[in-house]
RNA sequence: GCGCCUGUAGCUCAAUUGGAUAGAGCACUUGCCUACGGAGCAAGUUGUUGCAGGUUCGAUUCCUGCCAGGCGCACCA
């Protein structure tokens, strides 16, 4: 269903064509979700932007526009949904909704189940999101985990919301790093040959790689590139740790096939041509400075091989040519400063930066009992995603990891996303979601009766709860502009508890056939909306608990 | 030294892109099960929004300067 916000955006923009102004003189208008429920549904505040614009107090601005939007809306077919539209404070527009309006979107949603929620922010256009991405050389950390959680969740959200979403991982499958794997694999096969060894302290220090040497001695294998081998392995097990965290990605791009391809030549030939490189002590620059970066950036060392800069430069300026319009990237926080040289490029090639956005996921510390586990990387002791997964399993982990905003750091606290108690979000959302389930069975044949008596809800908490249903298409959009899900994951909560509250006061099941079928509805309609929403965060919607 | 992020109730966090009386959960206290799941609900207490200025009708939000914490500043990846 079209949002009403638009329509009612519509209206107060035809009705502002009114005041005389230059196009752009006017001000976006933004309709919000009230503070406080009694003042409407809906407000704005575009009166209180436009006095200041044209001199006028902002009671008298907004009277005038009321009376616009008034008769814009005469013989539309939102016009007899609208009960009222008030000036309120300094000078807020606000819009009184009648309580069919709500019915009738519940209707919508047990007609046509969840498809109805589903909106249109996006039109079709073809967005490429790239995340975790981690180099092969390990199990995924904790880091990564929250970037899979956010990145699979964004991505669901966006096909939701009208967008066509591909999910890439960048495969670092060649270069030092897969370098020190193999001769770290292979001096751990020596040790386990009984050699006397010295191992570098640069080298992978993780047991995990004694374990893939003990593979490779146990089954006698002949190995002859010792890095390709530990590649494809920890690949193997990284691929295992994302599918039982529920995340898929549709492509795998190698840097190698990159490399091997030609388009990093192709990609600073075009650069060369517009002039954006140049030589300086032996060494290929880029000038990205050009674009707002700090200073220029080596993409060709003195050696003549390429910095890593070089391969991401063509890498992006082929998600373009792949024919995407919109580029989303999820970096952990130590890549921040990558950010701009990276938009130069995007910029240098003609392409606007803001179609490639950057998120940085920030990290998760993981605590256990309200104490902070300690990791180190260094000494390959770190947080798995995979142990996360053992003891948590994977619905409180990805809620968890979407629980606050995606620029803030995270406390995760395993005993707690453990615990089957109200201290525990996850279980709050789901146990309405069960609940809900139970009710519809012990009703039986009476559930699906019918219903025309929707008419019927009229308590307080019954309206509150179809209002909250009704924002969930709100919610959504806040998802696709800010491009972080976390919002989410508050809505579900807040839905949960007004679901909660309308069940400890009123009786769903009871000896009134009229009401007992409004009320199988509006709980049925609140289940569909968590289902759907549990679903796009990639938790699951148990029917018992 | 430079850049990015963060600083809100005892704790963990919100505040709808500058709005109306800054709100939730946890913790604590007290009530509510012969009725559809008590993994729930209700009530109570909690604030100099790090500090100091500025911008305006209006600032937790934007700007400047400090303070504190985290991260990053390579011809590494």
């Amino acid at each position: 269903m079209e949002p009403i916000q638009d329509h009612l955006t519509a209206a107060i923009n035809q009705s502002l064509k009114k005041l005389g102004l230059k196009k752009e003189e006017l001000p976006e208008v933004i309709l919000d979700f009230p503070t406080d429920p009694r003042f409407g549904e809906l407000s704005t505040n575009i009166a209180l932007k436009l006095a200041k614009i044209i001199k006028k107090s902002p009671v008298e601005v907004a009277k005038e526009i009321i009376s616009g939007i008034k008769s814009s809306l005469k013989k539309h077919k939102l016009d007899k949904f609208i009960e009222d539209i008030r000036v309120e404070g300094a000078g807020f527009i606000n819009f009184y909704l009648h309580n069919d309006f709500f019915l009738e979107y519940l209707k919508l949603i047990l007609t046509k189940g969840y498809p109805a929620l589903k909106v249109n922010y996006g039109k079709g256009r073809k967005v490429l999101i790239e995340f975790v991405s981690a180099n092969p050389t390990g199990a995924l950390s904790v880091a990564h985990a929250r970037q899979a959680a956010v990145g699979d969740c964004l991505s669901n959200v966006l096909e939701f919301s009208g967008f066509k979403v591909k999910r890439e991982y960048y495969l670092n499958d060649e270069g030092n790093q897969i370098n020190i794997l193999g001769r770290s694999i292979e001096l751990r096969l020596k040790e386990l040959n009984g050699e006397n060894i010295e191992f570098p302290e640069d080298y992978y220090q993780g047991d995990y790689i004694t374990d893939i040497a003990r593979i490779i001695k146990d089954k006698h294998l002949e190995i002859k590139d010792f890095s390709e081998f530990g590649k494809d392995h920890i690949l193997g097990i990284i691929k295992q740790e994302l599918a039982d965290f529920g995340v898929k990605f549709d492509y795998w791009y190698s840097q190698r096939s990159l490399r091997e391809s030609g388009k990093i030549e192709k990609a600073f030939l075009v650069l060369r041509e517009k002039g954006y490189l140049y030589e300086q002590d032996g060494a290929v620059w880029f000038k990205s400075t050009v674009f707002g970066d700090d200073k220029d950036r080596v993409v060709v060392k003195s050696d003549r091989s390429f910095t890593y800069l070089a391969p991401d430069i063509a890498y992006h300026r082929d998600k373009y040519r792949r024919g995407f319009e919109l580029l989303i990237n999820l970096w952990g926080p130590d890549h921040h400063g990558y950010i701009n040289r990276l938009k130069a490029s995007c910029a240098a090639f003609g392409k606007d930066p803001a179609s490639l956005s950057i998120i940085i996921v920030q990290l998760a510390t993981i605590f256990r009992g309200g104490k902070p586990v300690q990791m180190s990387t260094r000494r390959g002791e770190f947080i798995t995603l995979r142990e996360v997964l053992d003891e948590v399993g994977s619905d409180a982990a990805r809620f968890f990891f979407l629980m606050r905003r995606t620029s803030s750091h995270l406390d995760f606290d395993l005993e707690i996303a453990k615990k089957q108690t109200s201290e525990n979000p996850v279980y709050y959302v789901q146990y309405a979601h069960a609940r809900i389930c139970s009710i519809l069975r012990s009703a039986g044949k009476r559930a699906k009766i019918k219903s025309s008596s929707l008419l019927l809800l009229k308590e307080a908490e019954e309206i509150s709860l179809l209002k909250k249903l009704w924002q969930f298409s709100y919610i959504l959009n806040v998802c696709v502009l800010t491009q972080d899900p976390f919002m989410l994951t508050v809505y579900l909560q807040e839905l949960a508890e007004h679901f909660h509250k309308f069940y400890d006061l009123h009786r769903v099941l009871s000896d009134d056939d009229a009401l007992t079928e409004a009320r199988l509805g509006l709980i049925n309609g609140a289940r569909i909306v968590l289902s759907t929403g549990l679903k796009l965060l990639g938790v699951s919607s148990p029917e018992k608990m």
